[in-house]
DNA sequence: TATCTAATTAGAATTTTCTCTAAATACAAT
DNA sequence: ATTGTATTTAGAGAAAATTCTAATTAGATA
């Protein structure tokens, strides 16, 4: 959904070596999984984190489930990482609510 | 270090929003502390954490430590970005260790 | 219907991450 | 030397993430 479900999602080894895999195409639930040394039930779980996080879509074929890359996902995350190391001042906002509510009213 | 540490440490909301403050230049770890709800003890567990993927320097002055983004690790980022929307079959090595050592000698 | 295959869900165990308090380090100023 | 300020380290508790086994769903086939 937001970037904090995107950043979570890629911060797991796994996760990035499925979407690797996937950059050669759509695959099956089960010939991605026999890439890994895990059961299907795990796999199933990075999934659908992976899902969560917009990142790669899934369509039901007969008793099938193939997952295919996002690619859009990835667009935005360049325009933030590219926002990061750019020119200072240009307006940014992660949706993030960590900062406090200014509590001392010295307003930052 | 590597991407490992890099993407865990921009998993969390906390450290990415002290990267964006630090955009606008160097800070000292108590100004950015003061933008957060959070003792300095786990401000400091944060900083650790950004030093360790790269994505921040730490510079000692008198009593007081100043940290500082360090875009170059946006760069690779990018390109890595930018490489999984891009073109199949183009070279990519991430240096994880996730996949099995090909027991069955299937080769994938 | 019964059974097989593909994949997911449920629940529990283990590991990792985040946060705190208390104590320690390091430098500055009295 | 003592006190104060800025920050980190150590250790513990709570919360979240990862993985497993067992059970379940759903469709295909005999």
């Amino acid at each position: 959904m937001g970037f904090q479900e995107t950043f979570k999602a890629l911060s797991d080894p796994v996760r990035r070596e499925i979407l690797v895999l996937l950059r050669d195409g759509r695959m099956s639930a089960g010939d991605i999984g026999a890439h890994f040394d895990m059961t299907g039930a795990t796999m199933s779980y990075h999934f659908k984190q992976l899902k969560n996080a917009d990142l790669i879509t899934e369509t039901k074929e007969k008793n099938f489930v193939y997952y295919e890359l996002n690619t859009s996902v990835f667009d935005e995350l360049v325009m933030w990482f590219e926002m990061m190391r750019g020119k200072k001042n240009e307006k940014i906002d992660m949706g993030d609510s960590t900062v406090p509510a200014d509590g001392d009213g010295s307003g930052g």
